[in-house]
DNA sequence: CATGAATGAGGCTTCATTCAT
DNA sequence: AATGAATGAAGCCTCATTCAT
């Protein structure tokens, strides 16, 4: 039942935004009453607050094959193709933050922050000149490219992928 | 009046999100009355509406000195430079339709996409390999640099510039 | 223009009724703007009180030719012939009382009580037992004969009326 | 709960309107909060319907009692007599449709019209010349029977009546 | 006489939330 | 754990009315 309001509301929050979707639609969408929500989150916010940790936690599992890997060119490969591999779930708590981000100031809602340290010591490691700038616009690109692949048809993708990857030269 | 109601509008939007702004909040730091909204804009989606036709407007004007220019390089570097020479007023304006991209289903919302011929005749002329690769990723970049600069301190900005430039070699 | 703000007033408080008619389709029908009823008639009230004065003005010309009657059954049966020989113009009046006559509490909602004092001392002079109780089913049902001419296709109602004369023995 | 809104709303519609009477009264006026009356009925147009299927079901339970008389004088004068023996509570619905009359227009309006096969079957029993028109005409005056009780004092009602019995030779 | 921009009270409705069951 | 009836605050919107022009 929990998992069914969980699930219900991050894909109206996605589509709808957090004060579009009512609690009535989430319910509704759950197969639960309306009730339920208030006496498993308290809040509407307190569903909000619980699906934003969800959604980070799940982007944590993202470092987990990384941190197995030494080269750094590869490092920065796989990073730069998770935009190519996120499943269609997932991507519904990616659009619920994009969605939000504008909207509220936490810190967390940028994402792909927690690669920053990753992606610096990679591009340290390659003798980058300016390896802070070189992460920032890595990143910069990195979320414009799951933007790009939240939205458009995957073919063109990984055209676009191995375009990127050239111009990084990794 | 009716300006102010935009401008207003556009701030709240922006900031709050298009729900979350009550009219009355938006009446209110309109300094008019809540009814006049709905005299001037018949809706509170028709408001939406006007500020995306302003919005839209409001970029059609940043091609303007771009048709003067002849040198592809410089076209592309232009383009690439707008993140950087936006005015606040007009951030408010951007953030706003960033924070409805994801719930609202419209073509107009991808307002990078008016530079589409541009760039792809720049790479063209440049005689690159497959131009609508090179133009969709260059697009995508470029979306990505417009929420960087949103967003960050732009101080960095110039620097990541610069990278971005030496990527497309121009 | 006087004239347009009441004719419109008074079809638009027959078809949809008094508070559902909003002054600015009043003024709009009209073709003026809607502040203009308010320098005629003060109030939407006023413009309603001064319909109804009209109406009863109207009502009253009615009279008229059975004031120039000398024989009683002649003057029930010219009073009985009204409901069939109202004009469009006029049915709008008295749908609009017809409308109000529940809702408000004001004598003068009774139209047919002005023919009262004709129709008793006709139905005196041809010697009823109970002239009053006559009387009363007299005007009862020639109130219920122009609900019936107000409604129904005007084809049947001579056959009515004729049915209604033999009733009456007149 | 749901009875009390219902309640309070004919009287309401009855006596001030459809559009006269704010939800907010009705709701007041049947001790529930505002806000229940669109849980359990959607609309103030949804109310109005349940209302009206309501009023009509009353009086389609007025043909009961009718159903088990043969004799045709017995049951047109019972139909005749029903003026008279209305209820106060029933009386609300009957105004509430006297009310909205002319300004909907839903053949269900014509409540009466549900004796129409009984009055014509009757008069044709009875050999009458046209008991099309006979059925038509007693119709008219039934309605015009039932306006007149909503309004007057009940005291000459009864003399009334017999003089349409007579009428009607029954 | 006539307009039309502006107002603010109030109307209908939805919403998040509570509570008895 | 779960429901669903009930609430009241707040939301969007319309309305009658005013006033400067």
């Amino acid at each position: 039942m929990r998992e069914n309001i969980i699930n219900s509301a991050v894909s109206l929050f996605a589509t709808q935004g957090f004060h579009a979707a009512s609690t009535r639609s989430i319910a509704q969408k759950a197969g639960v009453s309306e009730g339920l929500i208030f006496r498993h989150f308290k809040n509407k916010e307190g569903l909000l607050e619980k699906i934003l940790e969800i959604t980070i936690e799940k982007f944590k599992v993202l470092m987990k094959p990384i941190e197995t890997l030494t080269h750094p060119k590869v490092i920065l490969k796989h990073i730069l193709t998770i935009p190519l591999n996120t499943s269609d779930d997932y991507k519904k708590y990616i659009k619920f933050i994009q969605g939000m981000r504008w909207q509220v100031n936490d810190e967390r809602m940028n994402l792909f922050q927690i690669f920053y340290e990753k992606v610096f010591t990679s591009f340290k490691v390659l003798d980058y000149d300016d390896p802070e700038t070189e992460t920032q616009t890595f990143l910069m690109i990195l979320e414009g490219a799951m933007s790009h692949a939240l939205r458009q048809n995957t073919k063109m993708n990984l055209l676009i992928l191995d375009n990127l990857l050239k111009k990084f030269n990794i």
